[in-house]
DNA sequence: CCTTTTAATTAAACGCTGATTAATAAAAGG
DNA sequence: CCTTTTATTAATCAGCGTTTAATTAAAAGG
């Protein structure tokens, strides 16, 4: 009933965002909705829209926290003094954890229709763009010095595309059902194919 | 203003999932709609519920016929004469420009959601497996005898997912920008690095 | 201190969605 | 010809994202 101002713009963008967060964590896509985010918090949905200019918005911003953290796991999974055919694989299943254990994230952040003529914003792009660069730099020093940096580039985009596939078909069940050990199997010998074809 | 029967429930199935066809065609996902599709066939959407169960139905139906046509597509790559390493690559092309060419249909078929505990249909999982086995076929006489059906099953998972995954990212536009050139030169790029490492 | 202004918040509305139910109208059976 | 059956629709329900008008409390002005 129209009281002002007990939290800032900012406050309420960050509580909306942790509401989201939890629905998302606890129901999955389906739970997403601008209602409900608003209830979780204590408003209403109408308030959203003073701290986002639509749900696009909020799911945006949502994702920026998902690719964050993915470059976080994946630069966890480095060992600097590892040789780097260790380091590519290390990463590679830190994506595929990553993916697992944060289903409904991954599913907003890879899987969301965007209206016609979205194009994705600069920051959004340049954040994925650590978590490639993560690949790259590992890549780049399995590769070795006389590799250009377009190979690297190439190698990386390479490396992660095989493992969005096998996330997007397998750990989501839609090519069909894996036991856990028989989808480590798959990863293993797809890392190692791809070692062996890019260190060839 | 219920007039009776003057299409079989058959007539009535076959003319929704062509109208489906249509409007994802135009309108994309969004376009698909039980009240659409009705209208596009002449009816009202409740006759819809007398020929499925429900829209997923529809649209597993609609998918069914997406990975027929995917598999044709890929069985057409392929010329029986030629060596296994160039029909390989045929296919992996094959299956990203029938993504690109029926990016909607792709898109029902990969990244749907499914309701809680959704499991595919046996026919569902048989019929992917067609798709699957054209890249087996190839990949067992590239691989050649000595190599046992379960190598040659994990090599068709791993080039499949290799080559849905540049669709999922770089296709659908989802990690960056990037020129039809240099996606092909992706494509090729990783095709090479998969065939030495396979052959390796 | 009281009033007016301002703005945060909500309630209500709009046009959608998938799905169900009751009403309707045409065909079929006797 | 009348009754029963049933295909089809209209109406309804609960939900969605979003916008608008209505509230209501806080801030500002005098």
């Amino acid at each position: 009933m129209g009281r002002r101002s007990e939290h800032s713009i900012e406050e309420i963008r960050e509580m909306a965002l942790a509401s989201a967060q939890r629905l998302l964590t606890e129901q999955g896509l389906a739970g997403l909705s601008t209602r409900g985010i608003a209830k979780a918090m204590g408003y209403t949905s109408g308030t959203l829209y003073q701290a986002f200019r639509n749900l696009d918005d909020l799911v945006l911003q949502l994702n920026r926290r998902t690719i964050v953290g993915m470059a976080q796991a994946l630069g966890n999974a480095v060992t600097p003094a590892a040789p780097p055919n260790d380091n590519v694989r290390a990463i590679c299943k830190a994506y595929l954890t990553f993916g697992r254990e944060h289903r409904p994230q991954w599913e907003l952040l890879f899987q969301r229709q965007w209206p016609d003529g979205f194009v994705y914003p600069a920051w959004y792009v340049a954040e994925m763009g650590k978590s490639l660069m993560i690949f790259e730099h590992e890549l780049g020093r399995l590769l070795g010095a006389k590799a250009s940096p377009h190979q690297v580039s190439m190698a990386g985009r390479a490396v992660w595309c095989s493992m969005h596939g096998i996330h997007a078909l397998y750990a989501s069940g839609r090519l069909e059902r894996l036991g856990v050990s028989n989808l480590d199997e798959l990863i293993d010998f797809q890392i190692d194919a791809l070692l062996r074809g890019l260190a060839g």
